[in-house]
RNA sequence: GGAGAGGUGGCCGAGUGGCUUAAGGCACAGGUUUGCUAAACCUGCGUAGGGUCACACCUACCGAGGGUUCGAAUCCCUCCCUCUCCGCCA
């Protein structure tokens, strides 16, 4: 959410900074509830103050022994007329959020201006692309092949865009798991968190899924709670309504989750294998940075999540994302992109973004400067670090050898019981 | 699932209809006193919105939402959460 008093104080520069992002938000309407809203409240306020001075001396003259009838009768009128005003003001506070919520956040000035992804910006490649004398399979036919993923006894257990792991498969994404965090906690300074996996509408209003992307989401029935499409909303929220000492920061969090995604709206894409599951594992990384330092804590970020990559030697790329195909929700992104070699493409497998206050302000997650200033909403980011699924089929695709088997990346193997190779097992 | 207890400011805690603009204490900040430290004393110390050039000032907030009343932290209703015990359970 962006700042009410920003808004009214910047129209023209907001304006134009939401037609850079194809955003149709009600920004006139924003402005006219907004005066309306004040005018109301003016109004209301002086009746209050009214009503209260008048209410007292109500008690007063009881105290006395006077007659009290007129004045109780006269100060009922202010009441009504309160009641009348308040009716209405919360007609437009309701509208007035309504329409806040339609408003994404504004890009950072470094961002492409662009309409879609054919607008974003390679910033920088890492690694070789493996070179085979062979036709490289894709991972859903390595995968099958040796044995470790079955997708169609997956599909009789849960249904399409579900995916089971057997033996080798489930051992390498835990071992995947495990190196994340041991890298994240031991070498990029994260506090480890294990959040929960259903999260209440509250916290889900405040990383903004909600209100406006409620058909992403699985919900459970009979409670207001949902399964989190990624761990960015219960540790985003872990500190939601705080407020934060300026010396504690930056805040930096990582954990591993399953995420649920229901995909709606993305039939037919990404049928096959691992890419685009309605459950899939994530390491996700969250910071929460002094504002003046939060572009600083974006590249750092982002290069925590580069350096799994590296050090599992995968070659990716890395993408700014244009104003047009940034999030609803970020002022800056950028995507790292793993090259899978059975599709000759590079595949999104993290996504790194600062939100600057559009987070902290839904999710009233804020610093105080020093003591007696007043607190200001922070910034927050989080990145995958990474996608635990995609990380284990570009391993699949980039490790594959003649033979159908897999070479284990080196930092992984002490994970997997010092073996070097994943070869044919039977299920 | 059953029974009970409870939710008041950073923390503790008083408060069953108007003298509460939420007592008092702790913690914190500034000051006075003091050989140093400590103590004592004085002052300040919540959040949001409105308002102002800036102050002043105003309004709201005692888990949330309704209701009763001239007036609600206080009375009534609904809901949420926490804790204890029992049952069930990994």
């Amino acid at each position: 959410m962006l700042d009410l008093a920003f808004i009214r104080e910047n129209a023209d520069r907001v304006r134009e900074a939401l037609a850079k992002r194809k955003s149709d938000a009600p920004i006139d309407t924003i402005l006219q509830l907004d005066a309306d809203r004040r005018a109301a409240l003016v109004e209301v306020e002086g009746l209050k103050k009214e009503r209260n001075e008048k209410s007292k001396t109500i008690g007063q003259l009881i105290q006395s022994g006077g007659d009290v009838q007129a004045r109780k009768d006269e100060v009922k009128r202010i009441g009504a007329r309160i009641s009348e005003i308040e009716e209405k003001l919360e007609s437009i506070e309701s509208k007035l959020q309504d329409a806040m919520f339609e408003v994404p956040n504004l890009s950072h000035e470094s961002v492409p201006v662009g309409d879609t992804e054919e607008a974003n910006v390679e910033i920088a490649t890492w690694g070789d692309k493996p070179e085979f004398d062979f036709e490289p399979l894709a991972h859903w036919d390595l995968g099958t092949n040796l044995g470790i993923l079955d997708f169609e006894r997956a599909a009789k257990i849960a249904g399409a865009r579900f995916a089971l792991y057997f033996g080798d498969g489930a051992r390498l994404e835990r071992a995947l798991i495990q190196f994340m965090l041991d890298l994240h906690t031991g070498e990029h300074g994260y506090t480890e968190t294990l959040p929960p996996f259903l999260v209440n509408r509250d916290a889900l209003i405040g990383t903004g899924q909600l209100p406006k992307f409620e058909e992403d989401l699985f919900k459970t029935d009979g409670h207001d709670l949902f399964l989190i499409p990624t761990a960015e909303v219960p540790v985003t929220n872990i500190h939601a309504d705080e407020i934060l000492d300026a010396e504690q920061l930056p805040l930096a969090y990582c954990a591993y989750t399953p995420c649920f995604r229901s995909e709606a709206g993305s039939y037919g894409k990404d049928v096959r294998g691992l890419i685009r599951q309605h459950q899939f594992n994530k390491v996700e990384l969250v910071r929460f940075a002094h504002p003046d330092h939060s572009y600083d804590e974006l590249e750092t970020l982002t290069r925590h999540a580069e350096t799994v990559l590296e050090r599992l030697e995968l070659p990716y790329r890395r993408v700014v994302l244009c104003t047009g195909d940034t999030s609803f929700t970020s002022a800056k992104t950028y995507d790292l992109e793993v090259w899978l070699p059975a599709q000759r493409l590079y595949r999104e497998i993290s996504s790194c973004s600062n939100f600057e206050a559009f987070q902290a302000r839904r999710a009233k997650i804020r610093y105080r400067e020093a003591k007696g200033e007043k607190p200001r909403p922070l910034h927050t980011l989080n990145g995958s670090g990474l996608a635990v699924g995609r990380t284990l089929v570009a391993i699949l695709e980039n490790y594959q050898q003649a033979d159908g088997s897999v070479v284990i990346p080196e930092v992984l193997r002490h994970y997997m019981g010092g073996r070097e190779r994943i070869t044919a097992q039977s299920t």
